[in-house]
DNA sequence: CGATCCAAGCTAATAGAATTAGCTTTGCAG
DNA sequence: CTGCAAAGCTAATTCTATTAGCTTGGATCG
């Protein structure tokens, strides 16, 4: 019988790959590793138990998403990278809802990886947030803000919390504006 | 053996107690069951399974979170009952983050009560953004806006999502204070 | 080229959860 | 007092995670 040729890093692929088809509530050994073509045993090879691998799947999706924000904000200043960081978080967390409900959903601060991985996403925001003469507590609330106006639309959206049909797209823009106007005018 | 007098009724509220003290994912019948002083399988007298009872916390949170809104809103409007929403709205997911959980992460559209508990707190968010002068599709942006905010902070603040330990209070205080300033430019 | 050895995979066994079937008994209605 | 529906129980089934221990592929080193 040949051998599947897994690893660690393609075991936490496939959860991430399955978070996305069938929710992060329904990640199960068993469903990886029937994808993965093993016996789900095997799986322990690679993994230590099931609540290890989500917290690698969640930092996985960390770490995307801070990469992700970080491109999109390349050269780019003030409302300019608001906008087009804004548009990248949603943009991941839509095409990736399962990984995206694990950055959020998963504990916490039992895994060193994941800590690093939430402290990059939120190091992002900051660095976008510097041109508005933002300090201190100021600083801090402003990137509490945006985060929050970003996590709780995305997330209303993954599930389907917006009963209407109306132009969600549109929605996200004035949202997205309405908080870069207020930060702007906290000086 | 006695009865233990149980009801549909209550073992939803105490499957809801269960979910604040333990959280939504950990919702277990047999942690139910032993709470309510009785053994597993008899639960299935007055629930159909765990999935119907977790809509059925759900809709009971859901209902418990409109009232709160709507009691905390009578006799305000303009900012003035935006603020005092917002607080509420916080208010309810802190002190019971279990069932606040269960208002977004449960499976939708499956049980009317549960629609129409939703449905009743869009009508108080757009009821208290009445004042606003908005209309049509304005007015969807901007309830979708503020619902948004309030859950994003909420949902990051119970999930320990702001490292730091600045003022948390503050933080949201101004975040209302921004989207309100932006929903009221909107006209 | 062949002996060796580790890790990847397996089977078997254990424990806990949800669910179903079917029995027993409580406690109210008549 | 009698009977019956509902409330509770035990037993059995299925599914999942986890652990233990065996087998073997395949790279490494002589």
């Amino acid at each position: 019988m040949p051998r599947a040729g897994l690893s660690p890093a393609k075991v936490v692929e496939e959860a991430a790959a399955l978070a996305d088809e069938t929710g992060w509530d329904n990640i199960s050994l068993a469903a990886i590793a029937a994808r993965c073509g093993v016996k789900l045993p095997s799986l322990y090879k690679h993994i230590a138990s099931l609540e290890a691998l989500r917290l690698e799947v969640s930092t996985l999706a960390l770490r995307e998403l801070a990469t992700a924000m970080a491109d999109a904000v390349l050269g780019k200043s003030g409302s300019d990278a608001v906008l087009a960081l804004s548009a990248a978080y949603r943009g991941y967390a839509l095409a990736h809802p399962g990984r995206y409900a694990g950055t959020v959903a998963a504990p916490t601060g039992e895994h060193q990886g994941q800590l690093e991985a939430a402290a990059a996403v939120l190091r992002v925001v900051e660095a976008t947030l510097a041109g508005y003469g933002l300090t201190g507590d100021d600083a801090v609330d402003a990137a509490r803000a945006l985060r929050a106006a970003l996590h709780g639309f995305v997330h209303l959206e993954i599930n389907d919390a917006f009963g209407l049909p109306a132009d969600i797209d549109r929605s996200y823009r004035r949202l997205v504006e309405g908080i870069d106007a207020a930060m702007a005018s906290w000086v």
